[in-house]
DNA sequence: TCAAAAGTGTTGACGGTACACCCATGT
DNA sequence: ACATGGGTGTACCGTCAACACTTTTGA
């Protein structure tokens, strides 16, 4: 049985290897790229996306998710932390692998699969720097806004649905807020993304139970009543928690 | 803005383009393939995994899950069944995408991602075809298989993390048994692969009280002992009651 | 008659839900 | 003093977990 080094020149590949489909470079490949859906929560508590605007072909002056090609030497969720970096400017936020789509019409130009990402960034941390190419990026209210290039409104769509669901039963809420918060604020955030209002004096039972926060030595600043202990999510007794058999639920 | 029509070939482009990332053609691609975790239950109601056995390089001789690459003209998921059909002989089963993993250094050739899906059949209507390139397929226990190609042992892991995890709050269970079936095997099914005991009479109540089985006027066969009575999942039941706002939840 | 699995209810503990008022602060 | 949100406890109810014996059937 053969054993050659990985052919680099596909003409030069031996013919009919005997699983033909193993072959390499038989079949041309389709385009790799990665999108990102990027949520935040606004000031007035609504849960935002964020998109750019297209200046090239397809789907030119269309709104879209940002992403792009994955490069031969980075890994896919390198990929993602790059285009969000140069297209956003975002850095250093909560990103996890949602889904990958691969319609064979989803870019008219060509074959092209996308590995979809979500993140969720804390709005007062990240000020939209300008993207690197200048190009338009602004905050869209999640569930209302322009019409996507692509497929990209089923991966928005998507996005929503998992975030929906892994904010239950998962601490990535706590993303979407500054590090210290009022349990108001963390309250807001479950009743917004659950879309139904939640009873303040079992919220805070449960959550305060958990042992998941540190309250801290501070309160909230320049409100105009009485001012809110503020907390922080502690990540360490999660760890601690969750190896001793504990599961987050909300 | 410059509104052009998309370039057909990459070389007329006019020089730089905003934003250079979005050219379809100015980077090489990674090689895009498709493998499938298949599980099954076996006669002793082990969990079992499909594996192949690999004829050419690399990891010529190793196990591997069957997979292949994907071709132009056919979605992510229509590659899945295509590759589960040649390599196995397996068809019309439960498929759902479960991750893609892009490691750079993940096969030892040329950069390649895998869009990895998962599959659950049930044994005893699959019975494996000889794949049709003659190469060895068999069933390993999931928790105990011989090294694998690839990092194929880490996207069975998290298959069987998925597993674990959906079966709970999904009615996909279902999936590894014979339409009809008592009750004691599911409970068995989910003992197996929740990894521990259950309470009989609690089980029963649980299930039937979702009122998503459909009792059958019929009873097991050819057993040494009295005879159960047997079950089939009601898919219209579930959709129904899921409509109106019901949770599986075991 | 023995072995093997089927089938069946009750109780106590716990967690979830519903619900209303006083307090602190800034204007 | 008023407006605004902060902060707190209890009672009921439903769900979950623990637990053991009788029945049916074939060998």
């Amino acid at each position: 049985m053969p054993v050659d080094p990985a052919p680099v020149d596909p003409v030069s590949v031996d013919p009919a290897p005997i699983d033909a489909t193993d072959d390499l470079r038989q079949y041309p490949r389709p385009g790799l790229t990665v999108d990102c859906v990027v949520f935040g929560l606004d000031v007035d508590d609504r849960l935002k996306v964020l998109l750019i605007q297209r200046r090239i072909p397809p789907f030119v002056g269309q709104w879209a998710l940002p992403g792009g090609f994955v490069r031969l030497e980075e890994s896919l969720d390198a990929a993602a932390r790059r285009e969000l970096r140069e297209e956003t400017g975002v850095t250093e936020v909560f990103l996890e692998q949602l889904y990958t789509f691969g319609r064979v019409d989803r870019d008219p130009r060509d074959r092209v699969v996308s590995v979809a990402y979500y993140a969720l960034v804390n709005l007062r941390d990240h000020t939209l720097r300008a993207a690197t190419d200048a190009r338009a990026v602004a905050w869209f209210t999640a569930t209302d806004t322009p019409p996507l290039a692509f497929d990209h409104s089923a991966i928005l769509h998507q996005a929503l649905t998992r975030l929906r669901a892994k904010i239950r039963y998962a601490p990535i809420g706590f993303e979407l807020l500054p590090e210290k918060f009022t349990l108001t604020q963390l309250q807001r955030l479950y009743e917004v993304i659950g879309g139904q209002a939640i009873d303040k004096r079992n919220f805070r039972k449960k959550i305060l139970k958990m042992g998941l926060l540190r309250s801290l030595d501070e309160r909230e600043q320049g409100v105009s009543h009485r001012a809110a202990q503020l907390y922080a999510f502690d990540p360490q007794r999660y760890e601690a928690l969750t190896r001793s058999g504990f599961n987050f639920e909300l």
